[in-house]
This record gives C-alpha cells, sequence and structure tokens, in this order.
DNA sequence: TCAGTACATTGGTTCAACCAATTAGGAGAT
DNA sequence: ATCTCCTAATTGGTTGAACCAATGTACTGA
C-alpha cells in the first residue's frame, strides 16, 4: 500500500494511538503494522529507520515506537555530510550564517520587548566578562547564547534549525577563529568583537530593524576584518 | 565498525572507486562492503535507504550504488512531513519565504549584471503577458523562474534547497493564492502583483540593495494586502 | 560485423529465527 | 492491603539464507 515516506506517514497518522500516561502518539508494533500495510518487516524497518533519523518517530526496544516532535539533529547531519562530501563548502555555509543573522535581527528589532533585550545584553556582559579572563569556551558560549536569543525571538523553527546546523558545522572554524582574534588584540577590555554586540542591542532596544541590520554587519564585518588572512 | 551514518559515509569514501567511463564514484556491492565493513546486508542497506533518501547516493537495481550531488527532493519531503504533522505551519513557512527573499534579493543587487537583470526582466515580461491572457498557470511558472533566478544569482545551495523546499511545500497556497488575485483586480493590463517585480529588477539594474530589499517587501506588501482575507 | 541469447552481477524483497531491552503481571513476604 | 522480586510477554534490534528482478557482459552464430 505505502510505498513512499509520505504514504506511509499518512498511515501511521491513522494507525496511531494516542497513550493515555503520557499523551504521545503510539503506533503499533512492527509486526502489527507491517501486517496492516502489507509490508515486510523489512521494509517497514527500512523507512522507519529514515523516518527516525528525521526526527519523526522514536524508536525503544522494548518499549514502541512514538510520533514525536523533530529537534535540529538531523539537519546537523545533514550539514555535515555535505561538508564532507564536498557538496557544500565551509565559504558558502560562512555566507548562509552570515544572511541568515541579518535577516532574522530585523525581523527581531521588530518584535523585540524590553526584557527581551535585556536578556540578550546580559549574554554580552558575560561574554566581555569571560573574554577580559581569556576564558575563550565562556565566552563562545555567551556567544552562542545572544545569537540563538535572536532566532527564538523570530520564533520560526525553520530558521531555529538552519541556526542549529549551520552553528553545529562551524562551531570547529568559529571557535578558532575566535581564539585567534583574542590572540590579535593587545587590550582585552575594548575586545572589539564582543563591544559591537551592543550596537545589535541598541538598535533593537530601539526596535529599528534597519539600524539591527546594520549592526549586525559590522558584526560580521568587524569579524572578518580581525580574523581573516591579510 | 560503522554504527552511525557519519561514520559509514567515512568508510564509504574510501572504499568507493573512480569509475572509467563515467567518472562517478561507484561503491562495492553490497555484499561485499557489508563484509569488509563488518555488517550485516539487511543494517547496511537500512542505512543506504537513508543515505539514497538524502540524495548522497544512487542505487539502481543491476547497474550498482554511486555517490551522488543531492539535489532539493529530500527538504522537500522534509517539509511536506513537517507540515503534515503539525510541526511547522503554513504561516511559519510563508514567514520563511518573505524573509528569504528579502534577504537573498539584497545580496543578488550587490552582484547582479545588467545580463542577468535582462534575463530576470524577461521573466516578468512573460508573467505580465500570461497574467493578460488569463493564463494562470503560465503566469505562476514566470512567476517561478523569476524568483528561482535571484536564488541563482547568490547561487548558495543552503538558499537554493531551501527555496525548492517552500515552493513546493506553499504550492498550493500561492496557487491559490494567485487565482484569488486574478479575481479581485479589475483590469489585468495593470496586474499590480506583476508590475511590481519590476521594481525589483530596477533596484537590481543599479546594484542597490537597500532599494532592492524595499521593492521585495512591497512585492509581499502587495500580495498580502490582495489575497488576505479583510 | 552485428544480433541475439545465455550468464553473471547487483540491488530489491521476503521470511524465519533469535537477541536484548523494557514492561506487565503474578507470587510471595511484610 | 502493599511492597518486592521474579517471571513471562511484548517490542524493537539483528542476522542469514534464499529468491526475485533489472542491468550489464560475454559468447555464439548468422
Amino acid at each position: 500500500m505505502a510505498k513512499d515516506l509520505a504514504g506511509l506517514v499518512e498511515s501511521l497518522i491513522s494507525e496511531a494511538s494516542s497513550e493515555e500516561s503520557t499523551g504521545r502518539l503510539r503506533l503499533p508494533a512492527e509486526r502489527t503494522l507491517g501486517a496492516s500495510l502489507d509490508l515486510s518487516r523489512g521494509m517497514l524497518r527500512e523507512q522507519l529507520a529514515t523516518l527516525e533519523l528525521l526526527g519523526f518517530i522514536d524508536r525503544t526496544q522494548g518499549r514502541g515506537t512514538y510520533l514525536e516532535a523533530p529537534d535540529s539533529g538531523f539537519i546537523q547531519l545533514y550539514f555535515r555530510l555535505a561538508l564532507r562530501l564536498g557538496h557544500i563548502s565551509a565559504a558558502q555555509f560562512t555566507q548562509a550564517r552570515e544572511m541568515l543573522e541579518i535577516a532574522v535581527v530585523e525581523q527581531a528589532a521588530v518584535m523585540a520587548t524590553p526584557a527581551e533585550v535585556a536578556t540578550l545584553r546580559s549574554h554580552i556582559d558575560r561574554m566581555v566578562e569571560a573574554t577580559s579572563r581569556g576564558d575563550v569556551d565562556k565566552a563562545i558560549t555567551a556567544d552562542f547564547d545572544f545569537h540563538r536569543g535572536l532566532f527564538e525571538l523570530v520564533d520560526n523553527p525553520i530558521f531555529n534549525f538552519l541556526q542549529d546546523g549551520l552553528r553545529d558545522v562551524l562551531r570547529d572554524v568559529v571557535a578558532e577563529r575566535r581564539r585567534k582574534a583574542l590572540a590579535v588584540v593587545e587590550t582585552t577590555s575594548d575586545f572589539i568583537t564582543d563591544q559591537v554586540h551592543y550596537g545589535i542591542t541598541d538598535a533593537l532596544a530601539k526596535n529599528d530593524p534597519d539600524a539591527a541590520r546594520a549592526a549586525m554587519r559590522r558584526h560580521f564585518d568587524v569579524w572578518r576584518a580581525i580574523t581573516d588572512e591579510p
């Protein structure tokens, strides 16, 4: 009956039954499901394996199979494979990240509340403080929190997943750039790649999309100017 | 040895051999590959099925398995499933599409050549002509060609795939909106949702990113104003 | 030289059996 | 009655062999 994933999912939806205790949608056992769909267990499992990788179902030995809300794990894997196999370059990932951040910060500026801006500022404070102590890992974490916070303001799963995926695939290059930047500047107190973040929150506080975009662009300009090879 | 997809891909890369005639990278036969990876054929096939769905390999009965450059087919499937399962809403897809188009047109304006702008203008010409004849399908095709052309200017596979996926999942809603728009306007000659496209190419011709973004935003504003329920 | 046929290769599919983790149920002790 | 522990049933995880079907190759003969 169901040869493709889309068709299979339609069947799964109709076969799923809500579980009282957890409220999650539980699928019939593989053997049962295969019989009702007229699919051999092997073929069914091949498709379920894919659905599990995509994050749409969760399977646990002995417990059962449940419909699930996907997380960004799969897109991270996809990006890593695409990079490894040479289908998407690091430069293209970087370009996508910058364009996404700029697009998102513009939208975030439209809808940012003072409380949300304050939270973002606290992330920058933590970053500046960590940088001044030379704690690169702490600074990177705070930096991630700040940028993630921007995406959470917009709250679109497509962008959130992309952000997570891009962050994962660019993790190494970002970390190395930041270490390089830390080595370049002399006085850590005015570490410019940290300070430029305040320009973004200032624009958000004024709910000024154009200024936010400009500030984010400047963030990347500074970043590149400091870390790129001459 | 290789339990996860990432590990499997590493093995595949080392096991792959370049084929003389086509130049494509050919993988060993499943039975051979399974033996050398210490994987049963069933487990290997389960993973290969996923890699095939993602577009990284191509399998044909009797011919063999080859490494392949992925297309957007998989992201289209992912979006359709996410929509069907209620994890991403149509509104979120629409928002993502608008934000992406605006971000891309800005970048396209930076790098557009006169020849490329002329090509884009020809798509709009075709769209206006088709609309004037009431040929909705032709107009939609020309519209798609125009927007796809913008993404091809930027030429980032991440955005191209996203564009393809969003287009696919929004195909029905877009088509219906356009039909509604066609029913709303009286004189087809100044069909405003077509005409507004020229504002975009004008900005591209001047290599003016800000104007391009404003024109694209206006494009969506007009679109929504005409087709949204009162 | 060409056409056709037989054979080998390769992916596609099924089935039965067994392993391992989890859960449900019942027996026994408190 | 309630709790604990052991057993059995349920369920996903894995294997191997066998067979089907599509493709490519090599051989045979006109």
